[in-house]
DNA sequence: CAAAATAATAGTAATTGTTATTATTTTATA
DNA sequence: TATAAAATAATAACAATTACTATTATTTTG
């Protein structure tokens, strides 16, 4: 199947995306869609969230807490999970390609990425207030 | 609800997993399982790797490819997984406490953990024959 | 050791996140 | 504009996991 280069759906689900910090669950994104969209399906959510993720527009994240996350910078880069909160953010470190070139040489294999998900609680959530 | 210190069946789920090298799935322990217990529900062995992991005593993987994962060995270690043939394997790499360090210290909360997943093609799936 | 209390189990139903199906609408192209 | 292809909304189906319940196993207590 041919992809259109235009659909206004999937225009507005990515940046949609990249007009957030979060790591939004489809389910996020799906609110904040209706209301543009207000029959907007959540499988039309979910298509288009892969497809993006498979035409590597955007890309997908399983921090573990159930749910794929959406994240509009493709550009390799680590995580954080507050186990509290449940938020996932960016970290400002720089990706350890040596790391990767060891991983590969030990596995025997080949590797093309890598994920790091840091897990704790955040600074809000270690906060005083807290 | 106090855990009693001896269940047959978990007892078994705990040393089925640690007699194994993959990283298998809930269900995968469940087909195992069936052997010892055929008449095991597929719910004791979901209750019980949650248990054994929340008490530390086995770990839960969640590599991306929807279903859980456990892993007997509770150290802190980094895993291959393979997108060819979907095998999940340790790799004989040193964690990164500097790395955790520093994530702890741009994040501004803290961190206990951190897991690193590498994504590739296995020496198998690489190799010649493929 | 027997009886009472508590935890674990098997069997099953329910829930959740996600994907597939289908009739209809949108978009691209001739 | 007419035709073909792709995307959509609505809905059903699905897979992994969790919850529920009556019964059984284990522990504790008298």
């Amino acid at each position: 199947m041919k992809i259109l280069k235009y659909s206004r759906q999937r225009e507005s689900i990515k940046s949609c995306l990249a007009g957030r910090t979060d790591h939004p669950t489809a389910d996020m994104i799906y609110t904040d869609m209706r209301e543009l969209f207000p029959c907007i399906s959540l499988g039309t959510v979910y298509r288009n969230l892969n497809l993006l993720s498979e035409l590597g527009e955007i890309q997908k994240l399983t921090c573990g807490d159930g749910k794929d996350r959406f994240d509009w910078n493709t550009a390799p880069h680590y995580h954080f999970v507050c186990r509290r909160c449940g938020a996932v953010t960016d970290l400002p470190l720089i990706p350890l390609a040596e790391l990767q070139a060891q991983a590969e040489k030990v596995s025997g294999g080949s590797i093309d990425s890598h994920t790091v998900y840091f897990y704790g609680s955040c600074a809000r959530c270690s906060g005083p207030s807290s």
